[in-house]
DNA sequence: TCTTTGTATAGATTTCATCTATAACAACAA
DNA sequence: TTGTTGTTATAGATGAAATCTATACAAAGA
């Protein structure tokens, strides 16, 4: 068994045809075949049935492949390594974003991160945390942008900023005229809501301790699949929604006169940077993080300046092991 | 690169001197040291120090070595999962055991297991939750017995048994003479504990409520390396402890009287066998499986049987989805 | 039945892992 | 200093195996 004949059989249940899978290796169908064939003599098992056209893997083949992925895809990763310890920016990076971040963050980054380093192809992907997860996983992405923590052991965490959550209310909401928002004197029947499976609506739901069940007497039920639609919903429908920091930057000024604050402790999301724990280009994932730390809105970061507060109500924002910290009530991306 | 090199480097890192490591890799030195310069030519990495003897790895080459291994356990698991394929219960089993489950547990398989697989070569090693994760992820243990859930998603979990907590208390203990006890009839400062680093310490911990700095201001501070020292030290010096169903089948019938049921919900715990996710050997698994299974005590198997209780209270051994599984109290084998 | 499209195989060729023999180097003792 | 020992590196020969070209063989469609 070798890393080409795991690459051989990868390519063959790509393409499902021994030739296609033959160019795209650079041999001919001969040495692919042959290859093949050596390797299940040697495990003893088939891993293709050619008696069908396309060719496709038996049941155990299936298993062999996911494992040759695994192996082919830590190879990589000790490639990857060497060619980071090089310093080589250089290669292919592929990101997933969570979409309730992509369209606040992205703009702030990414031009002057891939000028900076034009020999990096970078690919972005607009995914739910799941796939994020799942697709880093496998090898699909290399990093994930998205709200963390994940306590997931496979995969390694860089944690970059604090993002605190407001509220974004229509004026016919029955508010108090005080200065902070308490979540419980929110109708939670007018409350619009991201569509199940962003990491947001699962925060929203822990913060405000909604249930499954929460909304089944109203009568919309509609699921927005970006903040700009929560906040047009609220625009046009009225109503209340929670969004995250960066998309206040966007509003118009009429718009702003809808962001309530929350009192204390303040709702917020950790936003990460999320990899494989093989993950090894180190360098590049420095260089990623220097980018978004230097462009992001001035706002963001003084969560990650030194608490200047006198006592605990006036804090909030300031770095994670400050002493008042238990002001920030940081929401679990994950369902509870 | 190939998988060859990689375990060339791995055994000169063993062995920190070629000649030996060659020897090991039934290849000559020469042939060792010019696929060690050949992979380190294509990586562009120096792995080793050859200037000191005995020879050592770099700095990074200490992190290649890392994930070479990475790349071998993986396709290590690829084989034998063909070999598993092949039905063949062959090589190598390395388990891992919890001190407080194993003299109860081994002793009714280990004997008869090894009896009906003689080809299969088998490794137990008693040692902590901590440590046998950590042996599993990095390959050195092939399967754990132990106290589940993990929820770690590296490893593949499968349960086996509920095995439920009894309190074991000297006459002296002022405990009511009612059937069943609550834990908050016991007296923590008279209770005695496994030393740090047992799961079923922390069991306790979380079960009794009890904080770290319990037992601050008692005179003895002993911590127990096994059950049987938890019982002798009951006997001998008086007190308390909570020992799991199988240690009781051990006790002599003057011991036995010492045995206090626990109210409902029932603290219990559940023991299952653990692996890495990639680890492919399922019809070994499957067979020790089987083994445990059917060598257990009929007392133990009691709780995977259909509940047959008329009402919640009087029901706590049953199976999974039993609707007055309630009554089982599952503690965590994890610190909270 | 012939053609097309696919995979397998035979035999030649090339590549590369391995071997033997020896060089090079460092540490240490005489 | 000089030899001795213990170590890794290198040169060149060898052989195994990966790959190639050419062709056989099989299945499906015209």
């Amino acid at each position: 068994m070798n890393l080409q004949q795991l690459e051989y059989i990868i390519a063959v249940d790509k393409h499902r045809h021994f030739v296609t899978a033959a160019k795209n290796c650079f041999v001919t169908q001969a040495t692919l075949s042959m290859m093949i064939k050596k390797l299940e003599e040697e495990l003893q098992i088939k891993i293709f049935d050619r008696t069908k056209q396309p060719v496709k893997p038996t049941k155990e083949g299936e298993q062999i492949i996911q494992q040759a992925r695994q192996i082919l895809l830590q190879s990589t990763f000790l490639k990857d390594f060497a060619k980071d310890l090089r310093g080589e920016i250089t290669g292919e990076l592929r990101i997933g974003i969570i979409p309730t971040l992509a369209p606040y963050l992205l703009p702030v980054f990414i031009k002057s991160f891939s000028e900076k380093y034009p020999h990096l192809k970078i690919f972005i992907k607009e995914i739910l945390t799941d796939d994020i997860v799942s697709k880093i996983k496998n090898g699909d992405l290399d990093v994930g942008l998205l709200s963390i923590p994940l306590h997931d052991t496979q995969l390694t965490e860089i944690p970059l900023f604090q993002e605190e959550f407001f509220a974004y209310a229509s004026e016919t909401e029955n508010l108090s005229p005080k200065k902070y928002l308490l979540p419980k004197e929110m109708d939670m029947h007018h409350l619009w809501l991201m569509e199940e499976g962003h990491c947001l609506r699962n925060q929203v739901f822990n913060f405000c301790e909604l249930t499954k069940t929460k909304s089944d007497n109203d009568n919309v039920h509609y699921e927005a699949g970006s903040i700009e639609t929560l906040i047009n919903l609220v625009d046009k429908h009225k109503g209340i929604t929670i969004i995250p920091e960066m998309a206040i930057l966007n509003l118009n000024p009429d718009q702003k006169k809808n962001i309530r604050e929350f009192a204390s402790p303040k709702p917020t999301r950790e936003i990460g940077l999320v990899m494989n724990n093989s993950f090894s280009r180190k360098a590049i994932i420095e260089k990623l993080k220097e980018e978004i730390m230097i462009n992001i809105p001035s706002e963001m970061l003084e969560k990650n300046k030194v608490c200047r507060a006198e006592n605990p109500t006036d804090c909030y924002k300031c770095e994670p092991d400050c002493p008042y910290r238990t002001n920030i009530l940081s929401l679990n991306p994950i369902k509870n």
